[in-house]
DNA sequence: ACAAAAAAGTGTTATAAAGTGCGTTAAAAG
DNA sequence: CTTTTAACGCACTTTATAACACTTTTTTGT
């Protein structure tokens, strides 16, 4: 399982590396792929082994889309993906879109926090992170719209 | 069962070693690794067993994430623990990262309280440790917001 | 439409920093 | 006094990152 939080370098041609600690949990899950899009509530950004990649966008396509709620999770979540080949014996490097940079607002800085959170990553601002961190804003954000049925039991 | 206080050094490398006298519990409980992670209350750290951990890691991340108080609790607690190999048999050493030091304003000493808590640990900087000991307040109590029916039921 | 130039992407290497392992010394316990 | 434990120091190993070279794709000008 991938945990833990890391302040890693993103290098000039925009790729990051997932830090050596990590390569034996890619190994045994036999992962060859990775995806990373945006993150629906936050500006930051999901990465997905590509087999909990294919659940989740299996799941989420499948729903019927004419709730605007679902609709919008769609576009956001499925419509920003962007899935790399990857090689866990190799540098396990990946590549983040200029578009997915700007998302995330780490445009203009090449260090950024990658999160592990068990079964997939989370790419941060670093002063966005540390924000987050004194939760100093959760209050004002309590759900103030309700979920659809259909994404209660979904964990993204 | 693991219980009791500890006042114990950490090395330039940041390494603190376990108490010997744990040394039994750890090899009767089978474990290969421990966990270290923030404590979401305080400014202190949790350590727990690796089996420990699968549970509460598990449970936690099965919650539902667009939720933003659990949303929080996964940050803090999935997206800052750190794994280690242990061996029982060895000198049972464990690192803390520079990031979890802060947090628990252990930064700027060798001296750290370890503290059993039955099946985790908790540390604590000394002067935060004999302050809540004596009765005195924390200047901040981290989580102060009401907590959703789904993690009700945990304990950390 | 084609060639040249620029940009984007991929891969390799070197080096400083971080992490690990282990022997030695000092302190505590039996 | 002997044995065990904790703390320290040092050497070795691994890792992260920047710099560089090469390849492929895209853009631009004629």
């Amino acid at each position: 399982m991938m945990f833990g939080f890391n302040n890693i370098s993103i290098d000039k041609k925009s790729r990051f590396s997932f830090p050596a600690k990590y390569r034996d949990a890619f190994i045994n899950s036999n992962e060859s792929q990775i995806v990373i899009t945006k993150d629906p509530q936050y500006p930051a950004l999901k990465v997905y082994l590509g087999s909990e990649w294919d659940q989740i966008s299996n799941k989420l396509s499948s729903l019927q889309g004419l709730d605007p709620i679902v609709r919008n999770l769609q576009w956001t979540i499925l419509g920003n993906a962007s899935v790399s080949d990857f090689e866990p014996n190799g540098r396990m490097q990946v590549l983040i879109s200029a578009d997915l940079k700007k998302y995330a607002q780490i445009e203009h800085t090449n260090r950024i926090c990658l999160i592990g959170m068990g079964n997939k990553f989370e790419i941060w601002n670093q002063e966005s992170w540390e924000q987050r961190q004194t939760g100093g804003s959760l209050a004002t954000e309590i759900l103030d719209i309700v979920l659809p049925e259909s994404i209660k039991d979904m964990s993204f």
